[in-house]
DNA sequence: AACTCGGGGGC
DNA sequence: GCCCCAGAGTT
C-alpha cells in the first residue's frame, strides 16, 4: 500500500505540530466522556463556532448523564433550537438514558457497545473512544478524509460509503502507540486549519514535504466529490394568527407530528400549496383559510399579505408567504396540537429558525 | 446506493 | 449562488 516511511512521517510530524499549536476549545478542557460525546454529536456536520455556545449552555444545563436522562425532552429539545438536524438531541437523549440504566451512568468503553447508542455511527463512537479514553480507533469525519486524500493522493468519492471503510483502515494504521487521542484530534485539527477546502495553507503545513497532492499540484482538485441533488422547492402559506377578546395578546401555534421533518418543533399554522395555486394575495389567502378549515377544522381569517420569506434546508427550499391572520370567533375550539401563547411563553417552546425569523419579523424583537 | 434530516459561514 | 461543515438513520 503506502510505504511505512510516508505513513511514519505523516503521524510524527502531525502528533508533533498539533501539541504546539491545537486551539483551546471548550470540550478539550477536561476528559469528560460524557461532554466529549455531547461536543461530538454538536459538531456533526456544524462549525466549531457555531457550537460552542450551545455546548456551554448545554452543559451547564445537563452537566452529568443523570440530569440529561431525567430532564424532560422539550427541554432538550429548547436548547438544541437552532442547532438543526434535531433528531441528534432526541437520539442522544435516548442514548444517554441507555447508559444511564444500562451501564449506570458510564459512557462504554467497547466498540460494540457505545456503536449500539442511538445516533452514535462510524464516527462519533471513534471519536469519543479515542479522544476520551485514548483507545486506537479511527474517527473519520470529512476534515480526515480530505487530509488523507491528499496526503496519500486518493481520488475515490468520498460520498461512498467504500471510501470511508477504505480511509478508517489507513486511519487506523496511522495511530502511534498511546496517541490516539491528541492524533485523531490533530487529522481534525489539521484539516479545518491548514488542509482547508478551498486555498491550503501549505507553506505552514507539517507534512508538507511528503504530501503527494502536493507533489502534483492536485491539492486544490482532492477530495473528489459527487455533487449533492439541489432541493426541491415547495410553497408554503403561512397564517400568522392573532387572538382577540380571551386571547388578546396572544398567537396561535401548533406543534409539527412526532416524526418527519422538524419532528415535534413548534411552528405557525401554514399549508403547502401546488404552483397552480400559487397566485394573487387573494387567492393565496382564500386557499389558506379553506384549506386550514378541511385540515384543521379551525375557522382562520386571513387578512393581509406581511412578509415573503425563503427557508432552504438539505433537501427542500421553503418558499413562503405570510398572512396576518384572526379567529372567525374568539374563544373557538382548537384541535389539542394547536395552543394560545403569549409573548413570555413562547420562551419554552422550540420553533425551527424560519418561523423564529418569521415572528422576529412580525413583533421587532427576538421571541 | 439514495434519500432524509438544519442551519450558517465563507468566498 | 455554491460548497461544506468533527454524520447518522432509513429505505
Amino acid at each position: 500500500m503506502y510505504s511505512e516511511d510516508k505513513k511514519r512521517h505523516f503521524s510524527v510530524n502531525l502528533l508533533e505540530w498539533y501539541r504546539a499549536h491545537k486551539r483551546d476549545l471548550p470540550w478539550r478542557r477536561s476528559k469528560n466522556p460524557y461532554h466529549i460525546w455531547i461536543s461530538e454529536v454538536m459538531l456533526q456536520q456544524t462549525r466549531v463556532e457555531t457550537v460552542i455556545p450551545y455546548f456551554h449552555r448545554f452543559t451547564e444545563q445537563f452537566p452529568t448523564v443523570e440530569a440529561l436522562a431525567n430532564a424532560p425532552e422539550e427541554d432538550v429539545l429548547k436548547a438544541w433550537e437552532g442547532l438543526g438536524y434535531y433528531s441528534r438531541a432526541r437520539n442522544l437523549q435516548s442514548a444517554v438514558r441507555e447508559v444511564h440504566e444500562r451501564y449506570g451512568g458510564i459512557v462504554p468503553q467497547e466498540k460494540e457497545e457505545i456503536s449500539s447508542l442511538k445516533g452514535v455511527g462510524p464516527y462519533t463512537s471513534g471519536a469519543i473512544l479515542s479522544i476520551a479514553y485514548n483507545k486506537p480507533e479511527p474517527a473519520v469525519d470529512g476534515n480526515v478524509m480530505r487530509v488523507l486524500s491528499r496526503y496519500f493522493l486518493i481520488e475515490e468519492d468520498i460520498m461512498k460509503p467504500s471510501t470511508r471503510v477504505k480511509m478508517e483502515k489507513l486511519a487506523r494504521e496511522l495511530i502511534l502507540e498511546g496517541t490516539a487521542s491528541d492524533f485523531n484530534q490533530a487529522l481534525m485539527e489539521l484539516g479545518a486549519m491548514v488542509c482547508t477546502p478551498r486555498s491550503p495553507h501549505c507553506l505552514t503545513c507539517p507534512v508538507m514535504a511528503q504530501c503527494s497532492a502536493r507533489e502534483e499540484g492536485m491539492e486544490e482538485s482532492l477530495p473528489i466529490k459527487k455533487k449533492a441533488k439541489p432541493p426541491r422547492p415547495e410553497l408554503r402559506a403561512v397564517a400568522f394568527i392573532e387572538g382577540t377578546g380571551e386571547n388578546e395578546g396572544k398567537w396561535l401555534i401548533r406543534q409539527r407530528p412526532q416524526e418527519g421533518l422538524l419532528a415535534r418543533m413548534w411552528e405557525l399554522p401554514h399549508i403547502q400549496m401546488q404552483s397552480a395555486a400559487w397566485g394573487s394575495d387573494q387567492e393565496v389567502m382564500n386557499e389558506l383559510k379553506d384549506s386550514l378549515m378541511q385540515q384543521e377544522q379551525i375557522a382562520v381569517k386571513p387578512a393581509s399579505w406581511f412578509l415573503d420569506i425563503e427557508h432552504t434546508f438539505s433537501h427542500i427550499q421553503w418558499q413562503m408567504k405570510v398572512y396576518r391572520s384572526q379567529m372567525n370567533d374568539a374563544g373557538e375550539w382548537i384541535p389539542f396540537h394547536y395552543r394560545w401563547v403569549g409573548a413570555d411563553e413562547l420562551q419554552q417552546y422550540a420553533f425551527p429558525n424560519v418561523f423564529l425569523r418569521i415572528m422576529k419579523a412580525v413583533s421587532g424583537s427576538p421571541v
